[in-house]
DNA sequence: AAGATCTGCCGAATTTTATTCGGGGCAAAG
DNA sequence: CTTTGCCCCGAATAAAATTCGGCAGATCTT
């Protein structure tokens, strides 16, 4: 289903998905035509969802970051996801994890300072009836990472890419 | 700094990085010439940092994710930065965030399935003597948002955009 | 207040890139 | 050994990015 040449595609995408199709290409060493035509299939297969801007969110005021683990009491769908939806659309939250474990979820949020960080705490979060218990930690660092790579692949009977010819 | 036009193309580069540079300025009003200024401009000030694929997890194989809390001991510079460029590098690693709190690392894997979960822990994690805890939660389910709305912005002493000649 | 200056936006011309499509090689199947 | 299918290639066309001179509005200067 994947081969080598999509994941080599996949990586490069990690690193620039604005980079040209013919730097692309090359970068894969493939013909331009070719490259192309991967990526359309990776789109349309749903393996690439989309291309996003790698915002520093820092330099656009947002000086701490924070993930916030909320218990939800009772732990029902209903406010499962109610509550899932009211968080995801707070223009401080940056990423919302649900989870399973003492936890509920974990709510990645960016904001302007530690006011800001104490003010969606108990402005916010305490507003929601079904919050049962909130532990904030402070986020120092976020790196990312490129997860591409095939992890314990099972065999697949899927063909390999053929080379064709090179000239 | 950031002005109204900078946070409008933004939030379309959040949307989607690779629209083309005439659909993002037909999105946020300009002329192409000028959002394609205005995007080169934030590149050079650090505001974007680059542009990433989003790749669907479980289309690449990678069916569980997890969300790994980790206490280091002791907590020393030596011993975080040494957990955290080796973390960062495991082909299982999503995502590493250093916290405040009683933990030190939140990491984001994601891997085939639970065995994949389970040899990460036993295997990779366990094999680093500095790792004092761990903690695991599955992750059901990861949304990320757009942060890019200002938050309770302070008084800047900036220009707002010039409209200039509409014709 | 009037002129000078600066900033940012615009649009046309040029350069670069994306996209399309017919054809060929390799491999598996018959 | 022939057929079939798949993937890749490269040239031609269409579309987009990029450059750059010039103008409008705001601010600064006198």
């Amino acid at each position: 289903m994947i081969d080598e040449l999509d994941r080599a595609i996949l990586r490069e995408l990690q690193k620039d998905a604005r980079q040209t199709n013919r730097d692309l290409a090359a970068a894969v060493g493939v013909a331009p035509s070719t490259s192309l035509e991967r990526v359309r299939a990776l789109r349309e297969r749903g393996v690439v969802r989309g291309y996003r801007a790698d915002v520093d969110l820092d330099a656009i005021g947002r000086h701490v970051q924070a993930m916030i683990a909320v218990r939800i009491r009772p732990p029902s769908r209903r406010n499962i996801e109610s509550f899932r939806e009211w968080v995801s659309r707070l223009s401080e939250t940056v990423g919302v994890f649900v989870t399973s474990g003492s936890r509920d979820f974990l709510i990645h949020i960016a904001v302007a300072d530690t006011d800001g960080l104490y003010a969606f705490v108990i402005d916010r979060l305490t507003q929601r009836p079904e919050v049962a218990d909130v532990e904030t930690s402070v986020v120092y660092e976020h790196r990312r990472a490129v997860p591409v790579d095939p992890i314990r692949e099972r065999r697949s009977e899927g063909r390999e890419p053929n080379q064709g010819r090179t000239g």
